[in-house]
DNA sequence: AGTGACTACTATAGCGAATCGTAGGCAGAC
DNA sequence: GTCTGCCTACGATTCGCTATAGTAGTCACT
């Protein structure tokens, strides 16, 4: 869904509860039901590095990594990506409102009015 | 980022633009820069039916295919979607509000008027 | 000098997507 | 009646990406 593989969100999902942390730690937390290699996370810290999901930056002669984006901020970009490689994105806000459950459509009117206190001051 | 391929999604494209269409005339409008086999867009149509994405009906002894979703629905699920597995809908939805640009919260607006008006009647 | 913790580089296997060939059926043309 | 063309069904190949991990080399401490 968001272009990452099981095992690259699972790692995301570690780092997006506390960070930032090296390899070794979140090859600790990680809770795949296997026991991987330390070479497995670094290669999979790695590959998320290169795809800019996350930052790193030498302590001593390890890494720290960290998200590059918290959760949300991830998820609201794959939004917006999804609205714009839709070709219509009005439609499909339309469509997602007028679908909206009771409670998503609340959170969206409490968060368009922040929004427009924002912006006013 | 919907868990398509690229061919795939062109395919989807296609059909999006008009429908139902027979594997022949979905081949002739594909604009891809190469010219594919007919069984290669058979079968790309085949696995899109496996997946659901399209229905097809046995027209003499052809398929007519056809989107199972309009474009703007079938995106308005994945966004939803990706509300569901962020583990946060809330947060995502405040962070997609509060970034969003002048239009896209004017269409949230108009939607969720809309809606409300649905649901009164 | 030997041990441990890291990184860098490389390798393999597996899966799904892309791509197409071949075989077989049926409708018309000759 | 057989040949030609269009269509489906099924299977094979290739390719890219992810998962997984081993090995070599570096540096720091004992």
């Amino acid at each position: 869904m968001h272009g990452l593989g099981e095992l690259e969100a699972a790692v995301m999902d570690v780092l997006w509860q506390e960070r930032p942390l090296k390899v070794r730690e979140v090859l600790d937390r990680l809770e795949t039901g296997k026991k991987l290699a330390y070479t497995t996370v670094m290669t999979v810290l790695d590959n998320l590095h290169r795809k800019g999901w996350v930052t790193r930056e030498l302590e001593g002669k390890a890494y720290r990594y960290e998200p590059a984006l918290s959760r949300a901020e991830a998820a609201a970009q794959t939004v917006r990506a999804v609205l714009a490689s839709s070709g219509d994105p009005e439609a499909v806000l339309m469509h997602f409102a007028l679908s909206a459950t009771e409670q998503e459509s609340d959170l969206l009117r409490q968060g368009l009015r922040k929004r427009k206190r924002l912006a006013a001051s």
